[in-house]
DNA sequence: TATTGTTATACTCTATAACTATA
DNA sequence: TATAGTTATAGAGTATAACAATA
């Protein structure tokens, strides 16, 4: 016998609740980009360098190294990012902004920033970042479960020795 | 001219991960239960008496209304709920648990309360209360701009007079 | 005329399976 | 043998549109 959940305390409807404003929010900020926030997130995590090849972009999203496949297929025929060949493993390809992807980027900070100012606007500047703090934690110690155990040392975007290569084009 | 994003303060990234991390552990906990982690939420609601219609439940879980007749007749014929007529306005329905649906939703109480605190295992208590906190203020800000405007009074599962009654059902 | 709920249908998203190429 | 990436296909989830009953 349990007793009666303390009303409006669920933890699962406010993340949905969060969620989908979030969401919401994101894509009519991002626009047109290919693949929407998760195009963004794309394009962010290949400016930082981390997480360069697909499989490990399609894990720290949580979503199949398919999905990853059709998401960058559009990416690049917009001009946003290149497949380069991993010198180290000539399987995989290292994903790299283009100058037009940089741009892009910094264009899409700012407007998702803007988008997420005004999502936390009921919380004050203060728990704005106590929230992103929390959820920060709460994301990574569980991510790390899942994706890469240890992340890789941050690197610069032209310490990229590999030529671009085109490899065979479709659908 | 932006400058580079913070490194690992994406909220967005955070949102997708605690949210997924969230719903693979709920989908766990509730097991078997038809919608998963949503058909909870319905029970869950329709236990504390708000949002009673099935239009109410929909657009407080952000889903089309389609969505919810075809949860609710998975949730009704597994014997947690009933759809009552609402004497007030005869085109809606009342959605109320049953006996089994109470002590189900007792029963997922536990479960979910279990699984939340190990996904928020990475913040001791106090931390965690300041995030639950924080959320739902998020959550309830941005959900009653779509959802009804004002809450309507907490009503109990037995002020209900109105008779059982079993619509044509169908699928 | 507008709204609640239902039904059938279509669409979007994602994953599964099979394949190529590398390791 | 195992892994990164691709491709075609199938599945889950969701929304759209048309309808009946009621307001």
């Amino acid at each position: 016998m349990t007793t009666p959940p303390t009303a409006e305390s669920d933890l699962g409807w406010a993340l949905g609740a969060v969620m989908r404003s979030y969401l919401r929010a994101a894509h009519d900020a991002v626009g047109a980009v290919p693949g929407g926030p998760r195009g963004y997130q794309v394009l962010s995590m290949a400016f930082r360098g981390e997480q360069r090849s697909q499989l490990a972009l399609a894990q720290h999203l949580g979503v199949d190294r398919t999905v990853m496949t059709y998401l960058l297929d559009d990416l690049e025929s917009a001009g946003l990012v290149e497949r380069r060949p991993d010198p180290a493993d000539r399987r995989a390809r290292r994903i790299v902004l283009t100058d037009a992807g940089t741009e892009k980027l910094c264009d899409l900070e700012r407007r998702l920033r803007a988008a997420e100012d005004e999502l936390l606007d009921p919380l004050d500047p203060a728990e704005q970042e106590v929230l992103r703090g929390l959820l920060d934690r709460v994301a990574t110690r569980t991510a790390t479960a899942t994706d890469n155990p240890c992340a890789v040392a941050q690197e610069m975007q032209d310490e990229l020795a590999a030529p671009a290569v085109t490899p065979r084009r479709r659908r």
